[in-house]
RNA sequence: GGCUCCAUGGUCAAGCGGUUAAGACAUCGCCCUUUCACGGCGGUAACACGGGUUCGAUUCCCGUUGGAGUCACCA
C-alpha cells in the first residue's frame, strides 16, 4: 500500500476562509493519520482575482494551526513546481490539452464573447445558463489550423458526448451518476493561455501522485468531468472524498457577511487558534466516544475519514466561543496573560494590578473581547441607579445599604490592611456582630463599588485592587446617593 | 428550472433491524457562592411525511415534502 497524499490547493484570494481551512485540516488529518504526505500548491490561475499577500496569509494560516506541509512551493518533493503559474511555464497543460484534442477528447473553440453571449441562455433565479452547442467542434481541421495561423484568440474545451452516462465514486457519498448531455463543453484553457482549474487540478493531481482528492461538496457536481478527465488520459483516479458544506445560521454556504467566514476574522474576535481548529474538526466529523477537546496531535491520532458526515453543518458561533472559553480555562496564567494583557490595557488606564485582574477574568470569558465589560467599572464608576441596593435574596433595601455602609465608613476610613483578607475578615466581624448574612453586607459595598449587578470578584477584592483612597471615594458616594433618595 | 446531494431536538451529533433514541452547545431550574462566572445536579426538547421489505424499522427500498449545492474564459 502507498501512503495517502493530499494537497491543499487553495488560491490567493484573500483571507483564509473557514470552510477552506476545515478542508486542509481535513487533508492534513487524513494524511498525517496515515503517515502520508500533505502538499501544499497555490492555484493562481485567475489572474484576476490574485491578491497581493494572499500567499502570506496561507503559510501564516497553516504554520499557525499547525497544519504543516510535506511538500510545498518552499519545500521541494520533487514533483513541482507547486505554483499553478509556475507550472504552466512548463507547458505542462498545453502538452495534455493538446494530448487530448488528439484523443478526440478536447477541441479548440474560437467563439467570441458575442457569439457565445447569442448562445440561448435561460435565466433562472437571477442567474444566466448557457450550454455551449458544440460550434467549434465540426471546425475541419484547416480551419482551425488557419485560424491559429491568424492568431485567433481561443480557448480549448474538453468533449463530452451526447450521449451515455458517467460515473465516479466518491468515499463517502458512493457512486453517483449522470447523464452526459447533463455535461458542458468545459473550458480547459483559457484565451489567456492559462487552465481552469477544472483542468489544472485533474493534471496537477495526477502529476503530483495524489491519492486523496479532498475536497468541498460544491465539486461534487462538476466531478463527472473530472473523471472523464482521467479516464480520457488513461489515468487512476483518486479516491474523491467530497465535504459536508459548512453554512451559516440560515443554513446556507457560509458568505462573507456572516461575520466570522475567515480564520482571521475569528482571531480579531479574539479565539484562540487551537480552538478554532478543535471547533472545526467536529463540524462534518465526529469520533467514535464522547470527547470533544483535542489537540491536533489527538485530531491525527483519532481521524478516520470514514465518520466524515455527509449532511451539511451549521457554523455555529455559539458553541464556538463554548469551547474557546474551555481554551481559555486551561491555559496556563502566563500563556493566558500575555493575551489578555492588551485587551485589559485597553480599558484600564490608571494603574491597577493588572495580573490580579486578569486572574479574576479568567473563568469568566469565552472571548477575550469579553474581558472589556467586565473589569471597566475598575477604571471608572459608572452612573447607577439606586434601585440597584434593593436585591430580594440578600434582603437588602436601600435603607439597609444606607446603614450598612455609614456603620461600615469609619471602620473602613481605620483600616490599614487593605488587602482582600484583611478587609475580609474586618467585615465578617461586622457581619456577626449584626447577626445578618454575608450577602447582607458585602451586596451594599459591592454595589457602591462598581455600581454593577455583577462583578468578576466579591466586595473584597475589588478594594484591594481599587486601593482605600478610591474605595472610600466610591462608598461615600454611594452614601450620598442614598442619602439624596432618600 | 435541469442535474446532484442531504434529511435524528434550535445547533453540532451518536446510532449502522430489537436502545428508556447517547453526549455536547444553547435554554430552564436547583445547589455552591462575597454579586456574576466556574463547578455540581436535574428539567424541557428530535427520528419530516407516506408507502413497502421484515416477526420487528430511526436504521433497508421507493415516493412525497423540505433544505442545500451546482449549472462562468472563479476556484
Amino acid at each position: 500500500m502507498t501512503k495517502i497524499r493530499t494537497r491543499y490547493a487553495p488560491s490567493p484570494t484573500g483571507r483564509m476562509h473557514v470552510g477552506n481551512l476545515r478542508s486542509a485540516l481535513y487533508e492534513f488529518l487524513i494524511a498525517k493519520h496515515d503517515g502520508g504526505e500533505f502538499i501544499l500548491r497555490i492555484e493562481d490561475t485567475d489572474q484576476e482575482r490574485f491578491v497581493e499577500g494572499a500567499v502570506d496569509i496561507i503559510y501564516r494560516t497553516l504554520e499557525k494551526t499547525g497544519l504543516v506541509h510535506d511538500e510545498g512551493p518552499d519545500r521541494d518533493g520533487g514533483v513541482g513546481p507547486y505554483v499553478q503559474s509556475e507550472r504552466m511555464k512548463t507547458g505542462i497543460y498545453m502538452k495534455y490539452a493538446k494530448e487530448l484534442i488528439d484523443k478526440g477528447e478536447a477541441y479548440y473553440c474560437f467563439c467570441d464573447k458575442e457569439r457565445l453571449a447569442g448562445l440561448k441562455t435561460e435565466v433562472v433565479e437571477g442567474k444566466e445558463i448557457t450550454v455551449y452547442d458544440k460550434h467549434c467542434l465540426s471546425l475541419s481541421r484547416e480551419e482551425v489550423e488557419a485560424n491559429l495561423a491568424a492568431g485567433k484568440p481561443f480557448v480549448i474545451r474538453q468533449n463530452i458526448p451526447n450521449e451515455g452516462t458517467t460515473t465516479f465514486r466518491d468515499e463517502l457519498y458512493g457512486d453517483i451518476t449522470v447523464e452526459n448531455a447533463e455535461l458542458d463543453d468545459m473550458i480547459l484553457i483559457k484565451s489567456d493561455g492559462y487552465p481552469t482549474y477544472n483542468f489544472a487540478n485533474v493534471v496537477d493531481d495526477h502529476t503530483m501522485n495524489i491519492t486523496h482528492v479532498v475536497r468541498g461538496n460544491e465539486y461534487l457536481s462538476s466531478s463527472p468531468k473530472y473523471q472523464r478527465l482521467y479516464d480520457a488520459f488513461g489515468w487512476q483516479s483518486p479516491v474523491y472524498i467530497h465535504l459536508p458544506l459548512i453554512t451559516d445560521e440560515n443554513h446556507k454556504k457560509l458568505s462573507k457577511r456572516s461575520g466570522h467566514s475567515s480564520f482571521e476574522d475569528l482571531l480579531e474576535q479574539g479565539f484562540v487558534t487551537e480552538a478554532v481548529v478543535n471547533y472545526i474538526a467536529l463540524l462534518g466529523w465526529s469520533p467514535e466516544d464522547n470527547r470533544e477537546i483535542f489537540s491536533l496531535e489527538e485530531l491525527i491520532r483519532e481521524f478516520d475519514y470514514h465518520r466524515i458526515s455527509k449532511s451539511p453543518a451549521v457554523f455555529d458561533i455559539q458553541k464556538l466561543r463554548w469551547m474557546n472559553g474551555e481554551y481559555i480555562k486551561a491555559m496556563d496564567f502566563d500563556t493566558f496573560y500575555e493575551m489578555a494583557e492588551p485587551y485589559l490595557k485597553q480599558t484600564l488606564k490608571k494603574s491597577f494590578d493588572l495580573k490580579k485582574i486578569a486572574n479574576m477574568v479568567k473563568t469568566r470569558i469565552e472571548v477575550f473581547p469579553d474581558i472589556a465589560s467586565h473589569v471597566d467599572f475598575f477604571e471608572e464608576l459608572p452612573e447607577y441607579d439606586v434601585e440597584m441596593y434593593t436585591h430580594k435574596k440578600m434582603k437588602t433595601s436601600a435603607e439597609s445599604s444606607l446603614k450598612v455602609l455609614k456603620d461600615l465608613l469609619p471602620v473602613l476610613e481605620a483600616q490599614e490592611d487593605y488587602s482582600n483578607d484583611g478587609l475580609y475578615q474586618t467585615l465578617v466581624k461586622y457581619v456577626e456582630e449584626q447577626g445578618v448574612k454575608n450577602g447582607y453586607v458585602m451586596w451594599p459595598i459591592r454595589t457602591a463599588l462598581s455600581g454593577k449587578q455583577m462583578t468578576p470578584a466579591g466586595a473584597t477584592e475589588i478594594m484591594e485592587v481599587l486601593g482605600k483612597e478610591e474605595s472610600l471615594i466610591r462608598i461615600r458616594k454611594g452614601i450620598e446617593l442614598l442619602e439624596h433618595a432618600g
